[in-house]
DNA sequence: GCAATGAGCGTC
DNA sequence: ACGCTCATTGCT
């Protein structure tokens, strides 16, 4: 029930605790801290930490969340009354508002944005139904999934016995991934503690879901992903909120799921770009859950088939031991993987699958798995037809003799129409080589459409299905069919694809971006993890250069070899996650502005700035980046000096925008 | 010289 | 989306 509202001159405040602490929603920098207000008498019973009030701030109504009750203000003016307690429900838990807080300051934001990412929108009339009935305690699974990696046991152990550990775990192909997560999660619950298990996209919320309804039953789990419709979205997030609930599956947002006495979190495939939140501040899964569970005292697990630099750190750094399974275990698991370069490849005697170019040996894997009755996995790039020309004999980017853009075929099933400039349209109908001289140029990479159309000729008989961004499938029945799918939209195959070929390679080794190399291990890997064991007749085969390390790995599946590398590579560059980076964005001169009174931290150094985005008519550009970097160890001192500057500019009332992201994934 | 009006600003 | 200050305008 809500409270009438306060009229001017009628309020005494509440006898006990008068002041309230509110956090204001507000989106000015420099008023991102406390501010207090008198509770009125009549609120004093709903007006209890963590509720939702409004009142006026700066003349205006806005709205907040009381963050305590206190018995008197350091305030030195007269404190105004609350306007009215919105809700009496405590939906901001003590626990969420440090996290929010201390996540804000990690990423040199404010608190009211985290708290708007942690706390779905109020729905009434959901608000108004009973608190379902806390659900009984499941059964302590059993967890013998875990026996395949050494030190699996003693981590289900230490969840069992409450002791906090960390970890870095990776699963071995072909591995039910979400019936082990299942298990920790339900080993806390049955000891009475929470779990929150964070995941890509709902299609694994679904599968994570039933998974750990089958262990922890239904009155146990709770789904939260931002696709269900705001009313359901609130009720599921209530139910863990009042303590109905121990099991939370869910995506980005539900790292801060209110589960009461936290037991472990989970994080899987934190290399997946989906986990970094496009909203400001920009947290990043791995890095609340890492704080989560060091200030709450429960256990984390950072999980994958690959691993990043990130995680690499955490082992290396002595913050997290690693669950790997044994070289055997290994062995046994593992599909068989080869890579066929440019020059190994011998295009097939079958005319068919010549016009598809593919490489016998890989027209020979797909065929026998085919011929198997087995579903076969054909990993093609993101995009429609085409997308880039490289030149034949040099393989340099085709570039605009015009712009310097890159050259592409337009989306047509017509290959007669002339290589076009992506960025200022030119047609090129001579292409010649800046760098060789060369006339001919070469397709980098084959577009999904078309590899689609292609293999369908190649193998007639056999359905073609497609799981890309128009329509994603999740799962495939076990029986003979071609599966083509961008990365990320590979569906689950029943038993395990028989075949999996995986076509990306040049489109994605190709990138410029720093994460390129592990980007590519992870897609591939997640592909080949969902093919039968070699044993059972499971081929990989990659188009790549065996030379390549990424290939290599993906060959021997060693992910841990090559996070090492990458984190080496990382090192020497001085790129996140070795220390401390952040992106400031903005006008070229609010932007040296900013960086002129920035109180770096010692070893803080500026990089740029640099232009960014188009520029105007008169050739100026309109925005630029600069990075700013520091050591972790003054991690914390480098985001508080951008927050510093932040305040000054908002204080000032300064028109442009200065926006800061730390550890951003895109960097150059 | 003074009142009436309007724009700008703080923010509990 | 308030109520204060300060500047500008208009009138005697």
């Amino acid at each position: 029930m809500t409270g009438r509202e306060v009229r001017k001159g009628e309020s005494v405040a509440a006898a006990t605790l008068p002041v309230a602490r509110v956090c204001v929603d507000v989106p000015l920098a420099h008023l991102d801290r406390p501010f207090d207000y008198l509770v009125p008498a009549q609120f004093d019973e709903q007006a209890v930490p963590g509720c939702r009030v409004r009142m006026r701030f700066a003349g205006k109504q806005v709205d907040g969340f009381i963050l305590e009750r206190v018995a008197e203000s350091d305030h030195d003016g007269k404190l105004a009354f609350l306007g009215k307690v919105v809700s009496p429900e405590p939906v901001l838990a003590p626990e969420i508002a440090a996290l929010a807080r201390a996540v804000a300051d990690r990423y040199a934001g404010q608190l009211t944005d985290v708290l708007r990412l942690a706390i779905p929108p109020r729905h009434a009339k959901v608000e108004a139904e009973p608190a379902p009935e806390p659900a009984a305690r499941p059964e302590k699974p059993d967890a013998a999934g875990w026996a395949r990696y050494p030190r699996g046991p003693a981590f289900v152990d230490a969840i069992a016995n409450g002791r906090p550990a960390h970890a870095v775990w990776q699963a071995l192909p072909g591995e039910d991934w979400p019936a082990r997560l299942a298990e920790l999660a339900t080993t806390a619950a049955a000891g009475d503690r929470g779990a929150v298990i964070v995941v890509p996209d709902y299609r694994d919320v679904a599968r994570v879901h039933a998974a750990c309804v089958a262990l922890a039953g239904e009155d146990n789990v709770v789904a939260l992903s931002a696709d269900a419709g705001p009313a359901k979205r609130y009720r599921a997030w209530l139910t863990v909120r009042r303590g109905g609930a121990r099991v939370v599956v869910g995506t980005r947002a539900s790292v801060f799921a209110p589960v009461h006495r936290p037991g472990v979190f989970v994080v899987w495939d934190d290399g997946d770009d989906l986990h970094a939140d496009p909203h400001a501040p920009y947290p990043h899964v791995r890095d609340v859950l890492i704080q989560r569970a060091h200030s709450s005292g429960a256990s984390l697990v950072v999980a994958g088939f690959a691993r990043t630099a990130e995680a690499q750190l955490l082992v290396e750094s002595g913050w997290a031991p690693e669950i790997v399974a044994s070289r055997d275990e290994l062995r046994k698991a593992s599909p068989r993987i080869i890579s066929l370069g440019e020059t190994d490849q011998q295009l097939a005697r079958d005319p068919a699958a010549r016009a598809a170019r593919i490489p016998s040996v890989a027209f020979e894997a797909a065929r026998a798995a085919l011929g198997a009755g087995r579903p076969v996995l054909v990993q093609v790039p993101r995009g429609g037809y085409v997308p880039a020309l490289a030149c034949q004999q040099c393989r340099g980017p085709a570039r605009c003799r015009r712009c310097a853009g890159p050259l592409g075929l337009p989306a047509s099933g017509n290959d007669a129409r002339p290589p076009t400039c992506r960025w200022c349209g030119v047609a090129d109908t001579a292409f010649r080589c800046n760098t060789c001289g060369s006339r001919r140029l070469r397709a980098i990479v084959v577009g999904a459409k078309r590899t689609a159309e292609e293999l369908g000729r190649a193998f007639a008989d056999v359905p073609v299905l497609g799981s890309g961004a128009s329509e994603v499938l999740s799962t495939v029945a076990a029986r003979a069919a071609l599966v083509v799918a961008t990365p990320g939209a590979e569906p689950v195959a029943d038993g395990g694809y028989g075949a999996a070929l995986l076509l990306d390679g040049w489109a994605l080794l190709g990138r410029a971006d720093l994460r390129a190399t592990e980007e590519t291990l992870r897609r591939w890997m997640t592909a080949a993890a969902l093919v039968r064991p070699g044993g059972d007749g499971g081929r990989v085969v990659v188009l790549a250069e065996s030379a390549m390390q990424p290939v290599q790995a993906l060959v021997r599946w060693d992910p841990v070899w090559h996070a090492g590398l990458e984190l080496a590579g990382r090192t020497e560059l001085g790129f996140p996650p070795a220390v401390r980076m952040a992106s400031v964005d903005g006008t070229p001169k609010a932007l040296a502005a900013f960086l002129n009174e920035l109180a770096l931290p010692a070893s803080g150094e500026i990089l740029g700035p640099v232009p960014i985005g188009e520029m105007d008519r008169d050739g100026n550009t309109e925005k630029e980046r600069a990075l700013v970097r520091a050591t972790r160890a003054d991690g914390r001192a480098l985001a508080a000096a951008l927050s510093t500057a932040q305040h000054s500019r908002t204080a000032r009332k300064e028109p442009d925008p200065i926006r800061v992201r730390l550890d951003p994934l895109e960097l150059i």
